[in-house]
Order: structure tokens, then C-alpha cells, then sequence
DNA sequence: TAGATTGTTAATCGATTAACAATC
DNA sequence: TAGATTGTTAATCGATTAACAATC
């Protein structure tokens, strides 16, 4: 029963409710009603009902939601209440920089080690090990990763994702801009950066139209 | 008439489609398909046409569209043809990771500047200046910069944002994990690392008990 | 009881997909 | 002409929103 299908506009907005519980004051009320939640994030609170339905077993009419159960119950939907191990292959400026956010535990992630064609350094400022990608595949299988994070240039991440699915891993995280070709089974999840500077430019790109539309207008007058 | 409205969801996928033509090999046939787009990118071929519609004035029949076309009106339509400034918020690992990436020319975004709470260095390793965000506003002004990049700590961001927006900025680009509040008009855009953690979580979980529920079916035979 | 709030059922909206006509 | 391909119109699907009944 607890596994009612989710659809992904749903999960996505899980962690967004999670983080804001999360940082609610110590001294808050141990209730929280979808209305309020609603507000905060600036979403519809028939939708925040209908998503907490999902993960949540019920709020209680004129109270709410219990806080703690309610962040207990989306961690543990989301997963985040057991680890899981992940690699990261690419050491350049953004790999390091995941690697250096400590953040993902919170999120259950755990980056075991970092693969580089070249590796300039053999363990992170972490102090995570830094091989060379020749050792990828095999240390997928000894170490049973599920998980590869992909942040090489765009024209090696193909190669790499190939290398990660030989070594068993079913789901990749990838921040190189460029599509993967995978069987069915394994999940990609792209970090794509170009999306969302396209989001903004064209958002930019109306926004000065329309200054300059006003100006004109002033002109006229 | 240029301006049809187009759809967030078509947006996003233009990128890809742009990301694709340019990476094709010099030697490739000057057009290209919607078929063939779409069996490249694994999506529906219908859908692909609809999309290339919005933003293309036409293919032929049995030729396909003109790439280097097809190309620049992708780019005019996303912006990338004249450069937007932008500014950084936040000169941590992250936002080093962002200054130093130089792929971002390619989408004609220039970022000018970075500021910190507590800058460690007047220049970033790329020569670009970084200042105390105590003159982030006045900065926005006197260069009439339009989007910020925050990648401050998500504690700071609401009042990083707020600095922004009285700074005349009209598009944020936020890292930071949390939701920012702002007045109609301005246009957030979250890089949200823990949405995907969340879809990558959950299918790594659904794909643990598939495999539990596989052997435990060995295991009655 | 009255009112706030939940959860469910129905209506709307938007986006994707399918069917088909048009064209080179 | 035949076939590949485009573009459009209609059908389907899924997600959001609205309406309402249930409950503390």
C-alpha cells in the first residue's frame, strides 16, 4: 500500500516543502496546516494537500500537519533517511566543487571517490581518493555503486556514462551538457544549465521589450 | 508576429536540440530531419516539429531544415545572440565553479562581477573583480546589470535577492537551496540540486526493491 | 455550534501524441 | 508518380484547480 505511484511534478516539489519545515524556528508551533505551508512557497494549498497525501498519512482538520512527522515522512519517501554511495567522475572546477559541498549528506549521498583522465592530485581537499578513470568500471562492481556523477567536458560524458553502465551503476547525474544515450532501466537525470539560462534570457529578452515598449509609449505622448 | 507565445516546456527543450546541431561533425549534411533530431535525442518526432515550428520559419518536405539555419534561429530566439551581464552573489566553491567556467560566453552571458560577505581576493583567477556585497546595489545601478547569480549560503539569499531587486535586477538565478520571495515581475529560476537528488533517489530505491523482489522470487522457486 | 482545515470528486487546463492532409 | 517529410487539426493524456463533503 505505501507505494502509491508518484508522478515527477510531485516528487520535485517534495524537497522544496522539506527544506522549508527544515529551517522553521526551534519555537514554532508543532503543527503546520497546508494553507501556511501554501503561502510560504507561494503555491496553490489544494496542491500542497494533495502532495503531502501522497507521503504523508493524513493531517487533522482545524490543526494541520504534525512538523516532525511530516519531515520524517517526505525523508523517508525521498530516501534521504539511508545513504547511498555515489562516485564523481571529471575532477575539474565543478566536480571539486561538489565534492567539497558537504550538503549532500543531509540528502543521504555519499560521494565514495573521484575519477579523472588525468587526476593532478590524488585525494580531494576532503581527503576522498582521486583515481584514474581506467579503474572506474571496476571500482563500480567491488564497491556496488548505484550511483555516477558525471562532470567531464561534453564530449567525454558519453563515453564515461558507458563505462559507468558496464560497472552496474542504474542511475547518473549528469552536469555535462549534452545528451546520454542509455538502455531503459537506467535513469539520467541532467543538471543542464543551458535550460535554465534559457528560461532567464528569454524572460530578459520580453522584459526589456517591454521597457522599451513603455518608453515609446511615453514618447508618443 | 515573431513573438507566437511559446510554452516553458518547449523552451526547455531547445537548448538540447541547439546543443545537438552544433556538436554535428563538419562534414554532415546541411540539413537535418525532425526524424532524425528526434531519434538522436530519443524523443517523439512530432513533438521535435512542433518545437523547431516555434522558433523556425519552416523546413521542406523530404529535405528536413537547413542546419546552420535552423542553428541561428535557435540562438536569436533564445537570446544568445547579444550578450546579457549578469553578477555573482557569493564567491564561495560554487560560485568559483561559475566564474571559472568559460562556456557560458557561448550562451552570451557575461558575468562582470563577483561580490562576497567576506572576499577573500580582490580578483578571481580569471581577473574578474570581486567586491563587498555592501556595493552590490549601487553596482546593479550604475551598470544596469539585469540578472544575478546567487550563490550564497541559504540563509542569505532572501536578503541577497532583496538587494538585487532594489538594484533594478529583473531575473535571479539562485542556487541556493531555498525558496526566495519576490514581487511579480522579477523572474526566479532555482538550480535546485536536491529536485534531482530527489528523482535520482527515489528511482534508486524502486530499483533496489525490484531487485529484492527478483531474488526473494529465485529464492521461492 | 461555527469555523478552519482536511481530503476527495469533478472540471479545467495545458501539453503530448496520433491521425491526416499538403508538398517537394 | 511514390515516398519521405512537413505542418495542422483532432484525440488523448496528465496535471492543476475548483467545488464540496467530512471532520475535529
Amino acid at each position: 500500500m505505501e507505494s502509491k505511484k508518484i508522478s515527477k511534478s510531485v516528487l520535485k516539489r517534495l524537497p522544496g516543502y522539506l527544506a522549508y519545515l527544515k529551517t522553521m524556528p526551534e519555537g514554532s508551533a508543532p503543527h503546520i496546516s497546508a494553507t501556511a505551508l501554501a503561502n510560504a512557497l507561494g503555491m496553490g494549498e489544494v496542491q500542497v494537500r494533495k502532495d503531502l497525501a501522497m507521503v504523508s498519512d493524513g493531517g487533522r482538520p482545524k490543526i494541520g500537519y504534525q512538523r516532525d512527522a511530516l519531515i520524517d515522512d517526505i525523508e523517508q519517501f525521498l530516501g534521504y533517511d539511508n545513504t547511498t554511495d555515489a562516485i564523481l567522475i571529471g575532477a575539474g572546477k565543478l566536480g571539486q566543487a561538489l565534492m567539497a559541498y558537504s550538503g549532500f549528506d543531509e540528502y543521504g549521498l555519499n560521494i565514495l571517490a573521484a575519477f579523472d583522465a588525468n587526476p593532478k592530485m590524488s585525494r580531494t581537499e576532503e581527503g576522498k581518493p582521486v583515481y584514474n578513470v581506467a579503474k572506474l568500471e571496476q571500482f563500480c562492481r567491488t564497491h556496488k555503486v548505484l550511483m555516477g556523477i558525471i562532470t567531464v567536458p561534453a564530449e567525454h560524458a558519453q563515453s564515461v556514462a558507458d563505462q559507468l553502465i558496464a560497472g552496474g551503476i542504474k542511475a547518473i547525474w549528469n552536469f555535462a551538457p549534452t545528451h546520454l544515450d542509455v538502455p531503459a532501466g537506467i535513469l539520467v537525470q541532467n543538471e543542464n544549465m543551458a535550460t535554465s539560462l534559457a528560461v532567464l534570457s528569454v524572460h530578459l529578452k520580453a522584459q526589456i521589450k517591454e521597457e522599451k515598449g513603455q518608453q515609446a509609449g511615453k514618447a508618443e505622448n
